[in-house]
DNA sequence: AGCGGTCGTCAACATAGATTGACGCGCAAG
DNA sequence: CTTGCGCGTCAATCTATGTTGACGACCGCT
């Protein structure tokens, strides 16, 4: 283990794929600068002018949008190698809030960087295409489970989405993860109330499904709870047969 | 109003950014193949491999995905012009169905015509980025709507969304669009029962926000229905100010 | 040691939406 | 002309989840 390890988005995007010099120096500049932020603290809000994305570098991050009278929906968790702000930039105005789910640090680029992308590395081009897409399948997936999902279904998804995308880049990673979100937040996440949540996750630990020690959640019977929402990792392999040489 | 014109994928980008002669005739050659549908065929479906994406060229289509126990959801509804697919295009099989609203027709492309596009035309590349990460936004507007409004909202927010969406390509709409899917396909939409979506139309129809006639759908309230939901068009406008020239 | 805040939990009650079953209309097929 | 089916509608009942309010454990601060 060496202090100056590589970054969390090289690491993330070379797991897809085989990044060239010209492709990792171009990913490298998108993390010139870097901002830290505390638990809780917004990062940018709905209806701000939005010129930049974000690399998340260290620290857990989430989107959400607010209703008029209060009611809040968590879009997505943002875990450290993930760029911040595709729903957002095809817009002048952000669509979204993000927030700091814990102490954490982001480094901002401005969308124009990825033009030199665009024109120089067809093969990164089709990659980010590809991230940007998934994300796309993933927030289907969530959609679906805010659907047609009861509340320990949609709990055991949740709890299934993390962890698989935590092991991308922990590759050593058992069925243990670190959940620093509360239940409140979680209950914003999955369109639940924090009071149900707490019921239902204590039902499902009271049934084996899941155990607790802390801020610290195993998925106890994990093929049992893929089971039961039919669940596909979408992040252990992507298709990129198709790419440009 | 010729009986030659132009493609509904060009006019709909178009609407965006200048498209040059190379980016018309990439464009064009995704419409090389044709292929026609009818009312509730299938067009692909989940574990399908996929080497393909699909531009409308006539009728409406729709996204949806079931559950083991029969629940489904429908993600998406396609119009023309649009592409089809971008959800599965990192995976190797496909993670949702396509099935037909209505007869219409689809022109397939197999994914590496992308290649083309990344590697000489970055200005178009960026627009095609764009268009997924707009369907990204609009998804999470789907998934706000399902996880924080009630059916009223819902159902007001659905309808809203259609009616910007069809503006686009056709100017001079009014607040009036025709409706082809039916109550039960609306209800799989948006995570309701036929029978509810049934009784919410009806007392929304009797509170004259929303006024229908055979297939017909009017917005008789459009502001009000606007305010219920603090709805945003995704769809009149779009930040390409930071697209390589 | 005392104190105020966050967080998880519990219980009583309220309600939006699901479920089931039934009916009638319009329309296409025989 | 019948028959049957898709579709919208209605009503009765059921249930999952929301709402409110309260309590206690923990934790950092003074």
């Amino acid at each position: 283990m060496t202090s100056d390890k590589k970054s969390c988005l090289v690491e993330k995007l070379s797991h897809y794929i085989e990044l060239d010099e010209l492709a990792e120096s171009q990913l490298a500049s998108l993390e010139e600068h870097e901002r830290t932020y505390h638990r809780h603290q917004e990062v940018y809000s709905e209806t701000d002018e939005l010129k930049y994305l974000y690399v998340v570098k260290r620290g857990w991050f989430y989107s959400y949008t607010d209703m008029p009278d209060g009611r809040r929906q968590i879009i997505r968790v943002l875990h450290p190698g993930d760029i911040v702000g595709f729903p957002d930039i095809a817009f002048e105005y952000a669509t979204s809030n993000i927030r700091a789910a814990e102490d954490g640090c982001l480094c901002p680029f401005p969308k124009q960087k990825l033009d030199a992308i665009f024109e120089k590395s067809p093969r990164l081009t089709a990659l980010l295409f590809l991230m940007a897409n998934r994300e796309l399948a993933c927030v289907i997936d969530t959609l679906r489970a805010m659907g047609r999902m009861d509340a320990r279904e949609r709990l055991a998804y949740f709890f299934l989405d993390l962890t698989a995308r935590l092991r991308i880049t922990n590759k050593d990673m058992t069925d243990t993860i670190r959940m620093p979100m509360n239940q409140h937040e979680i209950g914003d996440a999955l369109g639940l109330t924090h009071t149900y949540v707490s019921k239902t996750i204590r039902e499902m630990e009271n049934a084996g499904l899941i155990s607790r020690k802390g801020a610290t959640l195993t998925l106890a019977q994990e093929t049992r709870l893929e089971d039961m929402v039919d669940f596909s990792d979408r992040y252990a392999r992507l298709d990129t047969s198709w790419f440009p040489s």
